[in-house]
Formats: structure tokens, sequence, C-alpha cells
DNA sequence: TTTCATCTGCGCAAAAACACGGAGACCACA
DNA sequence: TGTGGTCTCCGTGTTTTTGCGCAGATGAAA
């Protein structure tokens, strides 16, 4: 018997999901949580031998309950469940520690077999996912990618700062206003407003914001 | 018995769902579709009590399908179920005749409820979205409202050219790039991005862009 | 036919964003 | 101690967007 820990803020989603997976024998889904932080809360109480983890979640998300997760509970296995495709992404939770990704586009009969062929030695990839693999792997990385990023303290592609106007920049707000907002000058915040677009493939703050939502470094409010 | 059509693309979040409605013996899960689409092709074949539908779908989106569901099976009740929790989406999916919106954040135990309580001379709230309707009202309306936005033939926000435009810019494209993929000049494609934005509570493109994303206007690629 | 929305194009001016280079202060880490 | 990353600010200049007004062509609908 498997114990599990679903991790979605979605509760629709999340508890029918549940549901589901209890249905098989081998399967026994121990804890359910909103977001990361309930996860921190609630881990000890239980005993689990894997998390299903979805990437975009409101306080805590999974790239930081991943990490969080890999620190602090290396026996835990991970399987990031998430509607992205992208191949970035995939990379990006390897390297913090998961242990397999699962489209949610895929049947939920894949999603049993998955978690009972987890392992450490290898990652899981889901059917749907493979093929984007392979093709990934023609292409020539023209700008900065993630592997080589600055290697913060918590091998993040934004800084803190960074995160924060992008924050402000998708809700609509122009420099000045989010000067204002930071007490900051006008100057420092189009200085980090070239160091995101740097960052990313993107020409532009539009293009910049929507390659850094689809990846999965943002999230967008409101 | 109820029988029941689920339309979402994500496979995984509609098969649970179904597993889960069909535990309640009221209920019926008797056609699952990944978009409009296949919904019109497999509709005729069943005998449909209600359709839950998601808003954002690939080929045929939920407002498509709304539209048509209501023009050609006026017996069939219709409940939006999305994460999207946004007044003014939930007030457009009224005038296109659906019968209850429901957030996908809340507890599926509500969600049988709310298909059972489902009738055609109200308009089921999820307790969630209820009070977001309250506040909503509270607001004062500064620029053009979708309840005002000009009516083509088909009742959407933007015209075809506008979410050419969209898709375009959305991708990083500037005003000079868009009129050379479109041949256009570049006063043209200025002129739609200023009526887009005038069709937006956003001041800016970046503002608009997430906006229209976020209440289903557009789709992002790539 | 008239009306209306749409698509198209133009001119002008202000605002904002973007590009490029430089630099001091701070802090963490080796 | 030195290195490197981050955050902050500055100057200069170009490019792009945005605001506002105007107007002809087209096509669909009343």
């Amino acid at each position: 018997m498997i114990n599990i820990a679903l991790v979605d803020d979605h509760n629709l989603f999340r508890t029918s999901l549940a549901a589901w997976l209890n249905n098989n024998e081998k399967l026994h889904v121990a804890l359910e949580c909103e977001n990361g932080k309930e996860l921190q809360l609630f881990l000890p109480k239980h005993q689990i031998d894997v998390v299903l983890l979805d990437i975009q979640m409101p306080e805590m998300d999974g790239i930081e309950t991943c990490e969080w997760l890999t620190r602090t509970h290396p026996g835990i296995k991970i399987l990031i469940v998430s509607f992205l495709k992208d191949v970035d992404i995939i990379y990006q939770m390897m390297q913090r520690g998961a242990h397999g990704y699962f489209s949610k586009e895929s049947a939920p009969e894949e999603l049993a077999n998955a978690i009972l062929s987890l392992d450490y030695t290898s990652f899981f990839f889901n059917h749907s996912i493979r093929h984007i693999i392979q093709e990934a792997k023609k292409w020539k990385p023209t700008k900065k990618e993630v592997s080589t990023a600055p290697a913060t303290s918590h091998d993040q592609l934004f800084t803190q700062r960074e995160t924060e106007i992008l924050k402000w920049v998708s809700q609509g707000l122009k420099s000045a206003e989010i000067g204002d907002k930071m007490n900051i000058d006008v100057r420092t915040v189009e200085t980090h407003r070239r160091n995101i677009i740097e960052k990313t493939p993107a020409k532009n703050m539009i293009g910049a914001v929507l390659w850094a939502f689809k990846e999965g470094w943002i999230d967008l409010e409101g």
C-alpha cells in the first residue's frame, strides 16, 4: 500500500482524483493540501511515500515545495502533476529532485501505473511528455538557458526584486507606478525590466511576462 | 437519474470527476468530451440532461460551445465548471444561456448538489462565487464594459482582426512586425491595439493581453 | 436605402519603453 | 581579502507605444 499526498489548489480536481486513486487497492491518499504551506504543516503527521504536486499554486508553488521536499524529506518520491508540457520546466523540476512528470491531459489509469513505477534512479515521463523531450533535444539554445542561468542560493531564474516587478507589470502597471509601489526610482525599475527581458527569449516585456507565466516562473493574480 | 456530459480538455480531471459523479446514484456520466467539437459530434447519440462545461479548451472553447448548445439544444442545462472566478465572464456565460457557474476550487460534494438543483428559471452560483458577485455590484464601471460592448453577430468582445493582433502581440511581436505579418500598415495595427485596450479595463497592452487571457478570450500558444 | 460595425490608413504629439554603458553599496561566500 | 551577485541610481539616446482626431471603403443588416 502506497501512501499518497495530493497537493493541488483546485479542490474539485483534488478530491475527485483522490477518490479515483483510492479505488486502487494498492494506493491510499492519506493527505490532501491546497499548497506547499499546508503540506509543510501537515506532512509530519502522516507517513507519506509519494507526493503528487501541482506546479501553479498560490501561497507556495510547486517549485518551492519541490525544493523543500527534496531538502527535508529525501525519502519521499515526488511526482509533478501539471497541465504544463514545457521542456524547460520539466528539466527544472528534475533539477529540483522530482522523480516524475505527469501531464494532466493523460488518463488516470496511467497515473496509477506512474505512481507504482516511481523509483529513485530514473525519472518517470508521461507518454504525452516523452515525445516533447525528444523534440527538445533537437533544439539549440540561442539565449541564456535555465541550466546556465545565474545560480542563486535557490536556483531561481528571477531574483526577488525581479519577481516583484514581474507581478506588477503583469497587472498592467507602468514603470513609474511600480517605482512608487516599491519606493524605488523609475530608472531602477527600468533596469530590472531590462534584466528580466534579458533572461527570457523574448524581445519585449509582453513576450517576457507571457513566457515567464507559461514556464511557471510566475502566477497571474486577480 | 440525471445523464451528464463532461466537456473538459484535461483528461485526468475529467475522468476522475466522472468516476466521482458516478458514485452518486442519482447521477450518471454518459459522455466525456475534450472540447466543444467532440460534443457536437457525439451529443446526438446520447440522451443528455446536463452538460458540465469548461471554459478554456482548444478547438472549440466554452464560450462557443455554450452558444451552440443554447441555440441547438435548449432543453439541456449547462453548468460552467471553471477555475476562473471573474465576474465579467460569469455574466457573459449567463448571457449565453448557461444555467450555473461552479468554481473548480470548490468541493465535489457541492457539485452534486449544484447539478441536482439546476433549473431553468434561476442561475446557480457557487458559494465561493456568490460573494464575488456581491462585491462586484459595489463597483462602478469606468470604461467600456462587456455588457455594453459592441454586439457582433457572435457576441464576441474582440473582432477577428483584433483577435489576430492579440495573438501576435502575446508572442512578443512589435506593431511593425505584426504589420508585416498581416500585410497591413503599422498605423492600422496601432489603431487596433488602441481599440483592444479600450475594450479592456487595462491601461496598456500588457494588462490587456493578460486580462483577455484570464477572461478566456484568447489562448496562449507555444 | 440607410445605418452600423469593421477594417483600413493618415497626422501629430506626448508618454513610455527599450538599449547601452557606468558605478557605488551591500552582502554572502570562499 | 577578494569575488560575485544583487540592488540601487545615473546619463544619453532611440524606438515604440499610446492618445486623440479624422476619414474613406466595405459589407452586412435593418
